[in-house]
DNA sequence: CAGTTACGCTACGACTCGTAGCGAAAGCAG
DNA sequence: CTGCTTTCGCTACGAGTCGTAGCGTAACTG
């Protein structure tokens, strides 16, 4: 992130951290308040208590502020060891659905998401910023139930199932919240874990 | 769709099919062109040749409209008998890819989307026109499986694993082609179809 | 024919956009 | 402390979009 610093500069009145921070957040309330379309940056700049010009002179329009304001939410995601693969897979999807369930994330992410179709720059971004970001957990999830022998070794080295698995966990949980707009309750994690590992298990044995 | 028309009145001029027709093809031809934030209802009415006031008089605003202008699209999804559960699942899934490889559906999905997310009446208008059209094709590929002995009889009467597979597929589709935008042929497609269908056949004998 | 509704066109105030110019503030090197 | 540099808040601006209103005309019905 913060690639909209351009040059930091040796000398000269160094830019306010601090205006960074409220202007994020104002953004993200402003998500809340208004969702994607309804949103100006004049507003923004006014809620985090600085000037217009401010806001253009570090990002370059309301797509590129939204994806920065988006992509903090997505840092809290954690995977503490539970003990097995499908309590890891679970928590996860749960928090992911937790963090989804903010209006902030919703609007903004699938706003983002559909400015991206038409402008590589962005899509770039998003992907830098939150997308291959969490797909770590992936990774340590995978890592850490192979440690425990709950599945085979990776037969693949170009890691192509965990892009798979990273599809479809975050493509599922976001159409059932965002889309069926149905409840992702610890019931439904399970189910869907289940059916999920199943298949994983399976795969290894074709 | 069409809840746009009030009450169609049996006296008075008639409103021109044509020219429905004609915007919701502009709609898409704009969406193609300048993307969702920069489509305006003006430039939508000069492209099908309407005066703006009659878009207005049709619908309620961008949102509405474009989601009739994209829902559109998915009424060509099809579900042949390809003789195995696993064919009828790839095939579904590779024209669901060939319509998201559309610029018109791409953006205009995932930006009323985005929208819906702060106005539960656009949601519940995606849900009829869009999502709920479409899941039709699951029961579908269910029943045609049970009948050649390739699912046990579901054991689900309030059909929530039609609804878990609907999120799966639906959402693991978008999730490529739109957020790791790589390619979704027909390698990917086995893969994940092989993936799902372990899934399913095993979550019948726990 | 009269009655009713849709249509195209024009005009409007309100708002947002992104940029430019200005003087003041906040750092740093000497 | 004194220049030097960059950022800051503020104001103002033309351009573009919004959604609506008003008007005369077109299309269809009984």
């Amino acid at each position: 992130m913060q690639s909209r610093t351009p040059v930091p500069r040796a000398t000269g009145r160094p830019r306010s951290a601090a205006a960074d921070a409220a202007i994020l957040a104002a953004t993200r309330e402003a998500l809340v308040e208004l969702g994607w379309s309804k949103l100006t940056l004049g507003d923004v700049a006014t809620r985090a208590g600085v000037a217009k010009t401010t806001l253009y002179r570090r990002w370059a329009g309301k797509n590129e502020l939204v994806v920065d304001a988006v992509a903090e939410l997505f840092d809290e995601l954690r995977m503490p060891d539970r003990g097995s693969l499908a309590a890891d897979i679970e928590g996860v999807v749960l928090q992911f659905a937790a963090i989804l369930a903010r209006p902030e994330a919703r609007s903004g992410l699938m706003a983002v998401i559909a400015e991206s179709t038409r402008d590589d720059a962005l899509r770039e971004r998003i992907r830098e910023s939150i997308v291959d970001r969490q797909k770590r957990l992936v990774h340590q999830g995978r890592t850490r139930a192979q440690q425990r022998g709950e599945l085979p070794a990776d037969p693949d080295p170009t890691s192509r199932t965990a892009d798979l698995i990273f599809d479809i966990v975050a493509g599922t949980v976001v159409h059932r919240t965002l889309v069926s707009a149905e409840p992702t309750d610890e019931e439904w994690a399970r189910a869907f874990t289940s059916l999920l590992l199943l298949g994983l298990r399976g795969s290894a044995a074709p």
